[in-house]
DNA sequence: ACCTGAACACCGTTCAAGT
DNA sequence: ACCTGAACACCGTTCAAGT
């Protein structure tokens, strides 16, 4: 991970090389096992040194989260980019980007939608997640463009909510424990089909 | 919480008072927060007695998750008792019952469905969350008794990712930060509405 | 059978001291 | 400006010893 050898007194980018090994810690560890120590260890400092750079560990797992957002949302842009430009096929496309990104990143994403990254305050956590549901309301809002702004709302609410709830329910194993990955896909697939369905057939 | 002034020896209750005491500091300070010794505390305990009740805090975390699930299920059960025997009247009902369980229990409902509480192996905690998921599935069968066996399982993905992904966002601040406890309410009875009405289109 | 107290190896955070 | 090492108050788990 870093190119010399012997280390000099001064790390020059821990702040990045602490939220590398921060992720791939949480990943491996999950919510409850990850820990500051651990993390200053994989990049090479001792345990006092991430202190400069994050003021808590609660802050660094906010750090952590917030790239994760920045992540969600460039997985969901890259995969509506490669879909046909028809609005459903957009909605779609953002959903199976959304739900690769959490596949992908299992930890992470339940520490982005969990209460141990603090979201209430203003902040760059909160801007990177508002960031995910703006994207997301733009293409719900495009696929019914004459629906009244309560429709609007709620065909929002109801297409995050079955693409959030459904590769959530799939990592805790709740759903598909024991299908194939081919499989679990395809289920997928049918649940955003079937949500884009009904917020065209609402919306209309 | 205990009768006697003065403890003796011997709790006699100590694997409830655990699960009780547990189940408020959890509540208070959420899944990272949450010590088997402050639990032990507020038991009345020395940090070393849990041990016998438990072989580690993951397995006091999992007895908290299994009894969530309990708790879950019977919540769902008694809103569906309560409202009109109509299959998507049921079905709405037992989201109500859901969703309101999770308001008044976030960090558990967090706990129950994270990684942290390891579901993986068979155990009570894997029987807990299947019959929830049982009595879920049983209801979008009944609204949907003709359907095909894939038709059904879509639907319950459906519905299930809908209710679920809904309370999941609202608990994290991501629908409705803004909104009223009575507007949200209103929001999420208008989401199992419009859930339950496609169940019942798709699986006609 | 059930609980305590000491012990061990950890942890997050702070802070003087080093570069 | 950035990092270390020691220090502090915690933590989970183990285990001899108590009742």
């Amino acid at each position: 991970m870093s190119r010399q050898k012997s280390q000099p007194y001064h790390h020059g980018q821990l702040r990045e090389a602490l939220a590398t090994s921060g992720r791939t810690l949480l990943e491996e560890k999950g919510i409850r096992g990850f820990t500051l120590r651990e993390c200053a260890r994989r990049a090479g400092v001792s345990h006092a040194a991430p202190a400069y750079h994050f003021a808590s560990i609660d802050d660094l797992l906010a750090e952590l989260a917030t790239r994760g957002f920045d992540e969600l949302a460039a997985a969901m842009t890259a995969e509506a980019a490669r879909a046909d430009g028809s609005a459903t096929g957009q909605l779609v496309a953002q959903g199976i980007g959304y739900m690769a990104f959490a596949a992908g990143n299992p930890a992470l994403f339940q520490l982005m939608f969990s209460r141990e990254a603090n979201r209430l305050e203003a902040g760059p956590l909160a801007a990177a997640s508002e960031a995910v549901r703006a994207l997301h309301g733009a293409a719900v809002e495009a696929a019914i463009p004459h629906a009244s702004g309560e429709i609007k709302q709620r065909m929002t609410d109801f297409a995050g909510a079955s693409m959030h709830g459904f590769i959530a329910l799939v990592l805790e194993g709740e759903i598909g424990g024991k299908d194939s990955s081919r499989a679990l896909k395809a289920r997928g697939l049918a649940l955003l089909s079937a949500m884009a369905e009904t917020v065209v057939r609402v919306g209309a």
